[in-house]
RNA sequence: GGGGCUGUAGUGUAGACUGGUCUAUCACUCCAGCUUGGGGUGCUGGCAACCUGGGUUCAAAUCCCAGCAGCCCCA
């Protein structure tokens, strides 16, 4: 191998990493996860790769929801207004990002309806009746499609006016403390999550005055992206008894006495993958985590003259992988060199790459490429699928996630005085700062630069300082910087 | 939300200011054949485009208006 000699050929259309948004648009296309050409603003097509590492993740949550005893279900993409009106407050602050169904040929004086913006107003009227059908608990969810009129800014996956895949989980109890429990099991879940994209998050609580009136609180996931901004991804809401309220959603206690139900409602999407895309890829292309990559061992049979025994090698060895439960594929395609199916393989960031050429016939070892580290290692034959998994299972998944870590301990600094944080961000960073929750300070803080934004709380996180705006003394800390 | 810029094959582009030799340039991709094969093999040949609608004009890729789409800046 003479790699020194050769300069490293990185894929030719892909901008540099410093442009994110630039090389995100580029890698989707180049990796065939999304096609952006589809002509209607904030919608997009997915192409048959992206979409089996999109539904890889689905079928992920799927599994995970069903361990926690919440059930899929799925709700009308059509609405009728009178629903979504019954909770006048959501509507008014939503009705400038609805689309209506209409008939083609105009309208026949049938009931107005909206296009599903999110699942409450076609869930939670049926919650009513279900609740009298003597349900509750209710612990449903749907992954769907969601519609809003958004507005310039539009990033695929980011900001679509069609959402896809979104999964909602809603809830409903009959205690607040109950639900206060559901509220959890809904954060471990996606902490789990998180944990098989091997992305580092930072939970947040969202400011009381932040919520939806009546609601009890909110916690927020927030990934920092490499160009220093924040993504807000996921959300673990604890209703309280706000929409059971607007929606009628009462049952009769043990003494006969109507009671507002307690709900939580969690919901994301396809943003997941966002923050995979953009935390783990490179300036080759993607680089995806084990568990959501639909090819996880990619063998590359190098042929020479004695093909036959090349490829014939190369499948004993992919069925070796798959009996070990490992997503082996061979690309044994002549018509290609072996140097393309690295690159195109590389983009679409399969983590492990095996190439069994001449060269590792005659020692008996086989070349184990790993995209995360672009390490090759020699290993003995019968150690193979050992070592594969390993990597697959431990090693890979804990590199990938320390990487993420780092970049967000170097990108989001503490600062004690608000000037210096504002700076830092200024230079494409994300920052922490002692505050004291108060809204005034919220308020001040939002409004010092354009398109700041005020998580809320780290959770878990605390220092005794003072408020970096009023100086009362506090040990919450605040994330701040530029969203999307 | 406000403003600006842009739209030419699948992609990136030349042509536009100054309308007419544009029967529209070049490169990559794609297709066929041969040749290759350890980081995009090379050669030969081929397919393929003026965003949509309206206007001005003898004549529009080129000028004007609207729509749609994309990018950037500001709130």
């Amino acid at each position: 191998m003479k790699d020194k000699e050769k300069k490293e050929i990185l894929p030719e259309r892909l901008p540099s990493r410093k442009n994110f948004i630039d090389w995100y648009n580029k890698v989707i296309e180049l990796a065939e996860v999304i096609d952006r050409r589809y002509g209607v603003k904030g919608t997009f097509v997915w192409m048959p790769y992206g979409l089996k590492i999109m539904k890889k993740l689905v079928r992920t949550w799927d599994r995970l929801f069903e361990e926690a005893g919440i059930e899929e279900t799925y709700f009308p993409l059509f609405v009728p207004l009178k629903y979504a009106e019954q909770n006048d407050s959501w509507f008014e602050g939503f009705k400038k990002n609805l689309y209506a169904a209409v008939p083609f040929l105009g309208d026949n004086a049938q009931e107005k309806l909206i296009i599903r913006p999110t699942g409450e107003p076609a869930m939670y009227p049926m919650f009513k009746l279900w609740i009298r059908d003597g349900k509750l608990p209710i612990k449903i969810y749907e992954t769907v499609s969601s519609f809003r009129l958004e507005g310039k800014k539009t990033h695929a996956m980011i900001r679509d006016r069609e959402i896809t895949y979104w999964y909602e989980i809603h809830t409903a109890h009959k205690t607040r403390e109950e639900a206060y429990e559901e509220m959890q099991k809904h954060i471990k879940i996606n902490e789990n999550i998180w944990k098989l994209l091997c992305c580092y998050t930072i939970k947040i609580e969202k400011p009381k005055y932040e919520l939806f009136p009546g609601a009890e609180s909110a916690i927020e996931f927030y990934v920092l992206l490499p160009d220093g901004r924040l993504l807000e991804n996921g959300s673990v809401n604890n209703l309280g008894q706000a929409y059971a309220k607007k929606f009628g959603l009462v049952f009769e206690d043990a003494n006969g006495k109507k009671q507002y139900c307690w709900q939580i409602c969690t919901g994301n999407g396809a943003r997941y993958l966002v923050s995979t895309i953009a935390l783990h890829g490179d300036e080759r292309g993607l680089v995806l985590p084990p568990a959501l990559a639909p090819i996880q061992v990619i063998i590359i049979p190098i042929f020479k003259k004695n093909s036959t025994e090349i490829e014939k090698i190369a499948n004993e060895v992919a069925d070796e992988l798959k009996r070990n439960g490992v997503v082996a594929n061979v690309d044994a395609r002549k018509d290609k060199s072996a140097g393309e199916k690295f690159y195109v393989w590389d983009i679409k960031g399969v983590p492990l790459r095996i190439e069994i050429g001449e060269k590792e016939l005659n020692c008996g070892k086989f070349t184990v490429f790993r995209r995360d580290t672009k390490e090759r290692i020699l290993v003995e034959k019968a150690q193979l699928c050992k070592f594969v998994k390993k990597l697959l299972d431990e090693e890979i998944p804990k590199e990938l996630y320390e990487k993420t870590k780092r970049l967000a301990e170097e990108k989001i600094k503490y600062f004690e005085n608000i000037v210096d944080a504002l700076k830092w961000i200024k230079k494409g960073g994300a920052a922490k700062v002692p505050w004291c929750e108060n809204i005034q300070c919220y308020e001040k803080i939002v409004s010092m630069d354009e398109g700041l934004d005020a998580a809320g709380s780290i959770l878990h996180e605390h220092k005794n300082s003072s408020c970096c705006i009023c100086t009362k003394p506090t040990e919450k800390i605040l994330l701040v910087g530029k969203g999307y």
